[in-house]
RNA sequence: GGGCGUUUAGCUCAGUGGUAGAGCGUUCCGUUCACAUCGGAGAGGUCGCAGGUUCGAUCCCUGCAACGCCCACCA
C-alpha cells in the first residue's frame, strides 16, 4: 500500500500546528488550568502569541493558509489618534468596535486588513507643546525659532506615539503593525504635496484675498468648523454715522464701522426705497467714510432699523455682500485685534475703541438706542479667543467650482460630488439619521481655507520667487535654483487626514495594497468628527481618486462620565481605559463599551459596569476550567449524541443571530446575546442539568457529556472572541494548544 | 430660526405590535460542590404626558413637555 500522500495544504497545516504549539508552550503550561484568569499576565502573553504568529497581517494569513488568496477583502483604517498624549475612553470604544469587525471578518475567512497610524494633529499638538514650553521655560515658540521648536514638537510627538501604540496593543487591537503610518511621515507628505499640486492644477485650490476666521491669540486662520459659538450678552447700539446721514443702523461692534463702505437695506423695504443707489460722504467719529446705499435680500427688515452697515473687511456675510455689489474693502482692525485707523484710538484694542466710540456718539447726540441682546459669539476652538474676521491672502479649496470629475468625466463641483456619493448609495452612513446632518453641512459649506500660520505640519508646497514674490511655483518638489522661497504656512491638519483612506496605501503609487484594500469597507468613528474628518475624506478622495473612500460609515456615540459630561483631563472626570484594563482586564473594558451602546448614541460609563464584565470573564474561565477538569485521559470522544439536539439547535440559533447582528452593525445586540447564552444558558442551565452525569454517570455518559459541553463551550468562545479576544483565546488554548482561535473559522 | 437625539427598575442603559430586560445596587437563603469576581430565590417599572391607528401600543402616527446635541448667525 502506498503511504498516505500529504497534500501541500496538510503539510502547511501540520507545520502551522507545531508552530502554534511551540509558541504557546513557551508562554504557559498547558497542563495546568489556573484557578484564576490572570489578565495582566495572560493578556500580554496572548497579544504576543498573536503578534508572533503574524496573523494581523493578511499577507501572512494567506502565506500560512488561513486565508484563501482569492478571498474577498475587508479593510478598515484606524482613525489615527492625535499624538497629543494618551488614549481616552473614546479611543477605547473605537478600538473595541473596530476590532470586533476586524476579528469577525478575519474569522469569516476574508482577507482582512486594519491599518494603524497616528495623526500629527498640527495645531492641537503645536499648541500643547507651546503651552508646556511656556510653563516650563517661560519661552514662546519665537524665542526658540522654527527649527528648534519643531525639534521639540517632534520629540513630544514621538513620545506620545509610543505611549499610544502601547495602549492600543494593551486593548487587544488586531492591527497590522507592519503597515503602520504617520500623517507626517515622508510617504504621506509626498501624498499631501501630490494632492495639493493636483488640486491646484484642477483649479480647485487657489490663492485668494478673502475674509477668513482669524484667531488673534493663536495668530492663525482657522476653518469654519473650528469655530465654537458661545452665547453671551452684548449691547446693540443704534445710531447714525453723522447728522447728515439719513438712515440709522444697529450694531454690537461700533468699532468696525470705520470700515463701512455701504448701508444695505432690503429691496422691498418702503422706508428706504428712495435711498437705494445714493451715495454719501459722512464723518464718523472724525473719520471720513464714503457710504453707498445698496439693496440686498440678505438684510432682515425686522431687525434693528432694517438697515445694515456693511463692513466688507470684518464680517464674512458683509464680505459676500460686497462681492455682489462690488464694494471696496476697508480694513480697520489688525491681526492683534487692534485698531489701525489714524486718530485717538489708533492701536487700541477693539473693546476699548468700542467704549470710546459710544462716548463720542453720545456727545454728538447720535446714539438713539442701547439695548442688551444675547448673541452667539465666535470663538476659536483651540485657544478660546474671539475670532476676528479679517481679509487675508490665503489658500483655499473651492467647493462650488465646476471641474472635470475623474470618474464620470462630467463637470461637477466638490459639493455635488460629496452629495452624490451618499445620495447615490455608494456610501451608506449609519445610523442613517446622520446622512441628513451630512447634507445639511454640505449645503452650508463655503470655500475651505487650508493654510495655517503655524509651524507644525505640512508646509505648503508653493515657492515664491525671491526677486518677485508675485510669481510662484506649485509643485511636488521644490523648483530648481535657490531663487525661490517656500511658503512659510502649513496646511490644515484635515487636509492630510482627508487623504488617509488611500494615503496609507502609499498613494499616488498604484500599490497592490491600494488595489486590494481601497476603497475601505468601513469607516468607523465618533459622530463628532463627521464634518471635520468624514466629510473631508469624501471630498478629497472622490476628487483625487474618482472613487469613494469607503462603502460604509458607522458612527458611534461619545463616551461620557456618569453625569453625562464629556470626559476630559481638565475636569478630572476621565476614566482611564488603561487603568481599567489593568484592573479588570482588556476584555471587560471592551465589553463594557459595546454592550448597552446603541449605534450613534452616547454612552455613560462607570467603573461598576466594567467590574461587572470582569466577573463575566471570570465566569467564562471557570466554565472552561470545570469542563476541562471533567476530561479524563483516554476518554473516548464520540460524536455528539442525538439526544442533545435541542442544545445544538439553541447554539446554532445563537450563531445565526449573532452573525446577523454583526453584519447589521448591531454589535451591542450580538454581544449581549452571547453574554446571556454563556452565563445563563450554558452555565446556569445546561451545565447545571448535565453535571450530575459528569460526576456519577457511566464512562460512556461522562464522555458524551464532555463532548457536548466542550463543543458548546468552544463554539461560544468563537462567537465571543471578537468581543473578548483575550480570555476566549486563553480558554481555547487550553483545549487546542495547536490552534489559534483568532484565525479559526467563524 | 432649522434639524436631531433622549425620556423604560433606585442608578446607568439595552429592547420589542401580543405576560417587560442587562449591569450595578438592594432583600432573603446557601460556602467540603468549576466559580462568593459565585449559586438560588425575591422586591422593585400604569416603558415622559395627551390623543390617534389597531382585536391589542412601551413600540407605529400626531401633538405637547423636559433634558441634551448639532447647524445657521439678526448685523
Amino acid at each position: 500500500m502506498d503511504p498516505p500522500v500529504k497534500s501541500e495544504d496538510d503539510k502547511k497545516k501540520t507545520k502551522l500546528q507545531i508552530f502554534h504549539k511551540i509558541a504557546y508552550n513557551t508562554l504557559m503550561n498547558e497542563n495546568e488550568f489556573e484557578t484564576r484568569y490572570d489578565h495582566i499576565k495572560s493578556d500580554s502573553e496572548i497579544y504576543k502569541l498573536w503578534e508572533d504568529a503574524g496573523y494581523f497581517n493578511p499577507d501572512i494569513c494567506i502565506e500560512k493558509g488561513v486565508t484563501a488568496p482569492d478571498a474577498e477583502s475587508f479593510s478598515i483604517i484606524l482613525p489615527p489618534p492625535n499624538v497629543t498624549g494618551e488614549l481616552h475612553m473614546g479611543h477605547a470604544a473605537m478600538l473595541a468596535i473596530e476590532d470586533v469587525m476586524v476579528r469577525y471578518h478575519r474569522m469569516r475567512g476574508k482577507r482582512t486588513l486594519w491599518v494603524p497610524g497616528t495623526d500629527h494633529a498640527a495645531i492641537a499638538t503645536q499648541s500643547k507643546v507651546e503651552k508646556m514650553i511656556v510653563k516650563e521655560e517661560k519661552k514662546n515658540r519665537h524665542d526658540l525659532g522654527r527649527e528648534e521648536f519643531l525639534k521639540r514638537v517632534n520629540a513630544f510627538a514621538q513620545e506620545s506615539h509610543d505611549t499610544i501604540v502601547k495602549q492600543v496593543k494593551r486593548l487587544g487591537a488586531s492591527l497590522d503593525w507592519s503597515r503602520e503610518t504617520y500623517t507626517l511621515d515622508e510617504t504621506r507628505s509626498f501624498a499631501v504635496r501630490t494632492a495639493f499640486k493636483k488640486m491646484y492644477d484642477m483649479g480647485l485650490i487657489y490663492r485668494g484675498n478673502r475674509v477668513v476666521n482669524w484667531d488673534p491669540k493663536g495668530q492663525t486662520t482657522i476653518s469654519d468648523d473650528e469655530i465654537v459659538y458661545e452665547e453671551r450678552s452684548a449691547k446693540l447700539y443704534t445710531f447714525r454715522y453723522d447728522k447728515s446721514f439719513p438712515i440709522s443702523i444697529s450694531t454690537t461692534r461700533p468699532e468696525t464701522k470705520f470700515g463701512d463702505t455701504a448701508v444695505a437695506v432690503h429691496p422691498d423695504d418702503p422706508r428706504y426705497k428712495d435711498f437705494i443707489g445714493k451715495e454719501y460722504d459722512v464723518l464718523f467719529c472724525g473719520a471720513p467714510l464714503h457710504i453707498k446705499i445698496i439693496a440686498d435680500d440678505a438684510v432682515e427688515k425686522d431687525f434693528g432699523t432694517g438697515a445694515l452697515g456693511v463692513t466688507p473687511a470684518h464680517s464674512s456675510i458683509d464680505w459676500e455682500m460686497a462681492q455682489r455689489h462690488d464694494l471696496p474693502l476697508l480694513q480697520v482692525i489688525d491681526e492683534y485685534a487692534r485698531m489701525t485707523i489714524a486718530g485717538p484710538i489708533n492701536g487700541k484694542k477693539t473693546t476699548e475703541a468700542r467704549e470710546w466710540i459710544v462716548e463720542e456718539l453720545k456727545k454728538d447726540n447720535l446714539l438713539e438706542r442701547e439695548e442688551v441682546v444675547t448673541q452667539n459669539i465666535s470663538t476659536a476652538e483651540r485657544t478660546g479667543a474671539i475670532v476676528e474676521p479679517l481679509p487675508k491672502l490665503q489658500w483655499f479649496i473651492a467647493v462650488n467650482k465646476k471641474f472635470k470629475d475623474v470618474k464620470s468625466g462630467e463637470e461637477k463641483t466638490l459639493k455635488e460630488l460629496m452629495k452624490e456619493s451618499v445620495t447615490g448609495g455608494e456610501i451608506q452612513i449609519l445610523p442613517d439619521r446622520f446622512e441628513k446632518i451630512y447634507f445639511n453641512w454640505i449645503d452650508n459649506l463655503r470655500d475651505w481655507c487650508i493654510s495655517r500660520q503655524i509651524w507644525f505640519g505640512h508646509q505648503i508646497p508653493v515657492w515664491y520667487k525671491k526677486s518677485n514674490p508675485e510669481e510662484f511655483f506649485v509643485g511636488v518638489e521644490a523648483p530648481e535654483g535657490d531663487n525661490w522661497i517656500q511658503d512659510a504656512d502649513t496646511l490644515d491638519t484635515w487636509f492630510s487626514s482627508g487623504l488617509w483612506p488611500f494615503s496609507v496605501f502609499n498613494w499616488p503609487k498604484e500599490t497592490d495594497d491600494f488595489k486590494t484594500y481601497f476603497p475601505n469597507s468601513v469607516l468607523e468613528t465618533g459622530y463628532d468628527i463627521l464634518f471635520f474628518w468624514v466629510a473631508r475624506m469624501i471630498l478629497m478622495t472622490t476628487c483625487l481618486t474618482g472613487e469613494v473612500p469607503f462603502r460604509k460609515v458607522y458612527l458611534h456615540g461619545l463616551v461620557r462620565d456618569i453625569k453625562g459630561q464629556k470626559m476630559s483631563k481638565s475636569k478630572g472626570n476621565g476614566i482611564d481605559p488603561l487603568e481599567m484594563a489593568n484592573k479588570y482586564g482588556a476584555d471587560a473594558t471592551r465589553l463594557s463599551l459595546i454592550i448597552g451602546a446603541a449605534p450613534g448614541n452616547d454612552i455613560k460609563i462607570s467603573e461598576d459596569r466594567i467590574r461587572g464584565y470582569r466577573n463575566f470573564s471570570t465566569k467564562i474561565w471557570n466554565i472552561a476550567r470545570f469542563i476541562r477538569m471533567n476530561y479524563a485521559e483516554g476518554m473516548e470522544k464520540t460524536a455528539i449524541n442525538e439526544k442533545y439536539k435541542e442544545y445544538i439547535d439553541e447554539l446554532e440559533a445563537l450563531k445565526s443571530e449573532t452573525t446577523k447582528h454583526i453584519d447589521d452593525f448591531e454589535f451591542h445586540l450580538a454581544a449581549e446575546k452571547i453574554y446571556h447564552y454563556v452565563w445563563h444558558t450554558l452555565a446556569d442551565k445546561i451545565i447545571e442539568t448535565e453535571k450530575e452525569k459528569m460526576k456519577d454517570g457511566a464512562d460512556i455518559e461522562k464522555a458524551e457529556t464532555y463532548v457536548l459541553l466542550e463543543h458548546l463551550l468552544l463554539e461560544s468562545m468563537k462567537l465571543l472572541h471578537p468581543f473578548m479576544p483575550f480570555v476566549t483565546e486563553a480558554v481555547y488554548q487550553k483545549f487546542h494548544p495547536e490552534k489559534i482561535l483568532m484565525v479559526e473559522q467563524w
